[in-house]
DNA sequence: TGTACATCAGTGAACGCGCGTTCACTGATGTAC
DNA sequence: TGTACATCAGTGAACGCGCGTTCACTGATGTAC
């Protein structure tokens, strides 16, 4: 089995990823409940053939550009983070990150429709819960090789539970963002979520 | 202007309410975007007619759905803050509060979808954005009641900016739950952040 | 409380459009020599 | 590097279904007396 190795030209690599970047566009315009198959073909500049060439169905488009949308965020973070010492310098990583995942408000559209999406598909589901469990493991590394060097609150547990709140800190300034559209608040606001989060109580950032 | 008062059968009410319901169901099982209005009326026993007789577009029904049960929700946390005397029992309250918002899978399901939609049209955002205004405040009001009783941790600065970082906990713990469905695993993170959210850091609870 | 009448609420058939899906075709691309 | 051939990738017309929307109709409900 596995035995269709097959040539894959050029000109069918550039018409999937142009497909792609036009589904992206429209999805985050319109949210992928409203839209057609029609509409990323026009968008693309291809007829609905060259759609039906490349995928069987929309579901299946629009998982394809998850993951490699998934997939570069993760690495993005994963470079943040790497960035200092073996001391962690936890403002200075906190913003790097913010700055990463906050980068992009049509990104967190799209992957709040892929959340939909998944919430009612085990099996997608299982893919999102793969990309978040490796951006845990990544943010739950970096703590943990710090240990030692720069002191945590032990308020959260392990470094791995710190990790899941600041998933949890990322998933919940989403939101607020989608509606009030404010970038620059939801940065802050995160910055200061992570910091709260990563951070002794007894000193006390400013409010904003 | 506003010249229809207009008799209310009794009737319609119950047709309303019996395709609100209905909608409630489909909307949970399938998803806003999959679903159609024939499907909506089947599952409520009514013919397409009835559909257009109470709401000119699934977007309405969908609006009038979101409204009436987030009020719902909204006067079920007020009145789970309202139980303790002035001081505020951190625990008691965050164990009351954290049942009521993590109850219905469904719902927040629906409520995603909604969020969804908020994201796409600053009319339904406002309207989010009110809701959860709303039961910010009522959050905030419970905390800034108990100044002087009970000592809250700076970190986050005023009541509200606390009450701002419950919604936020409350947002980040939905996702998770949306993908694993393991409400039980919820409750206990959102008891926890909330914990170390409204707690001194000083003090360490458990980990789960 | 009963009856007659007016209006309303929901019915279900009909219409038609948008769009998913298919497929015979053709220009593009890669391979072999 | 060039040519001839085979296969592939995308075209665009055609088909048909699902479903949104309308509307003449009728049984249900409310009102007046």
């Amino acid at each position: 089995m596995e035995d269709t190795p097959k040539r894959v030209t050029r000109r069918r690599v550039r018409t999937r990823a142009r497909l792609l970047q036009a589904a992206f566009e429209v999805f985050a315009a319109k949210g992928f409940g409203r839209v057609s198959i029609e509409e990323i073909c026009d968008a693309a500049g291809f007829s609905r053939g060259a759609f039906y060439s490349n995928f069987a169905t929309l579901d299946e488009l629009f998982f394809a550009l998850y993951q490699e949308r998934a997939d570069l965020i993760a690495a993005q973070v994963a470079d943040a983070l790497a960035q200092d010492g073996p001391g962690l310098d936890v403002p200075a990583s906190v913003d790097r990150v913010t700055e990463v995942l906050l980068l992009d408000v049509d990104w967190l559209l799209v992957k709040t429709d892929f959340l939909v999406h998944a919430a009612r598909d085990e099996e997608v589901a299982r893919v999102l819960l793969d990309h978040r469990a490796r951006l845990r493991e990544a943010i739950a590394d970096r703590l943990f090789r710090a240990r030692g060097h720069t002191e945590l609150p032990a308020v959260l547990g392990d470094a791995d539970g710190a990790a899941h709140a600041v998933v949890a800190a990322y998933d919940g300034v989403t939101v607020q963002l989608l509606l009030d559209k404010d970038v620059e608040a939801a940065r802050a606001w995160l910055k200061q979520l992570l910091t709260a989060l990563l951070t002794d109580g007894s000193s006390s950032p400013s409010r904003i």
